[in-house]
DNA sequence: TCCTCTACTAGACCAACGATCCGGTTCTCG
DNA sequence: CGAGAACCGGATCGTTGGTCTAGTAGAGGA
């Protein structure tokens, strides 16, 4: 009911921002997954009408773009100094790169979309960077396969995850088709496979 | 107009069968991407409702699972002998599996599901078992980062593609701000830079 | 010849979605 | 104080995945 009498007693409330709408997104998100992310249900959390954000985004899409670019801010830039060993680097870099995706697993199914935010771009910047400053005179294949790797190792988990259950059951059924994939591939530990698979690449950068 | 004359004058349509589903599907991925696959068209291509789809079929995504594992069909196994060099086998694996992703570029954004299909599976399979022939006692890390490293080139090759206009525009606009990545990361040869990533994991497997 | 069961089909329909239109209010700055 | 920019929401549009209802075609048995 809106009277003269009980108008302006509310407060206004804040401001709708593009931050707000950021932030809320990755705590929807994050609660219930990429497939509940709805223009209508986020602003409902933001206690607003779905129109209202398309005066701060263009399409569902952009909010989407703009969330993944938040996960990548979540990546902390390692501050060795350059005697450091520049694999250490890399690793500190890929570990959180990777660790920033599975905190929002929902990040891995938007993947397969650019990545051209600030956040993104000065990663793979301070990536570059650090592969030139250990000699690499040409470090676009050493860039692209480490990214491929993290990007690749990410989406493998969080869909072995999600389908646990399922996945490994059907998989343990089918045992006698698949022998030697069912003796290795069911049971191993995420990190220190991703860790082992990385020193794989970077040993053979010689 | 349905009278006794005109009846059965027309023979019987062909019976719709799963295969025929699946392989309109992919017809129908390749010519226009995933997002103009709906149940819908699908049928309509396949000139019945979309109601018959479904007595097939039990949800959208079991015509999505089957086609990705329709694309994994298409990766030949390399027969060569036990005596072949086992990297050589694992190249052609490898470079079958993303030929056949890259052949159906709308794979790469379905790469996030469970790949539980039998062909997929059997891949898998074939993969351990070079491995493990190869003499690896325990394969998991080995499989895992091949598999990792092929899935992120494809989808990061099938992305940049699609945004290719933009991407390169947009990113050449701001070399300022991102001077290593816009000097080495731009231009480069999908393939070769495949091959020598994928030279570096070979090689780092001692 | 009849009957029944399975396989199959279409049209109408449902709730939900992304997005837009319209009509309005509030804030800011000159 | 006035104008324009910023902001807001209800109704609405076209489309989607999926279901309900109401059947028809054809094989096999009695």
């Amino acid at each position: 009911m809106d009277t003269v009498w009980s108008r302006r007693r509310t407060e206004p409330k804040p401001r709708l921002t593009l931050d707000r709408i950021v932030a809320e997104a990755l705590a929807l998100l994050d609660e219930e997954g990429v497939a509940r992310l709805t223009m209508r249900r986020l602003a409902e959390r933001l206690g607003t009408g779905s129109t209202t954000l398309y005066w701060h985004v263009k399409t569902k899409d952009d909010v989407l773009d703009l969330a993944m670019d938040a996960v990548f801010g979540e990546v902390r830039l390692p501050d060795g100094g350059a005697g450091e060993d520049w694999r250490a680097r890399v690793r500190a870099l890929m570990g959180g790169w990777r660790a920033a995706l599975l905190r929002h697993p929902w990040s891995a199914t938007l993947l397969d979309r650019p990545l051209l935010g600030p956040n993104a771009l000065s990663r793979t910047e301070f990536l570059y960077e650090t592969l030139i400053a250990a000699g690499f005179a040409a470090p676009t294949t050493a860039a692209y396969s480490l990214s491929n790797y993290v990007m690749g190792s990410v989406i493998m988990e969080v869909t072995w995850a999600q389908s646990d259950a399922g996945t490994g059951g059907y998989l343990r059924e089918r045992a006698g088709d698949y022998p030697a994939l069912a003796a290795h591939g069911l049971e191993h530990d995420w990190d220190t496979t991703f860790e082992e698979g990385l020193g794989y690449l970077l040993a053979g950068m010689s």
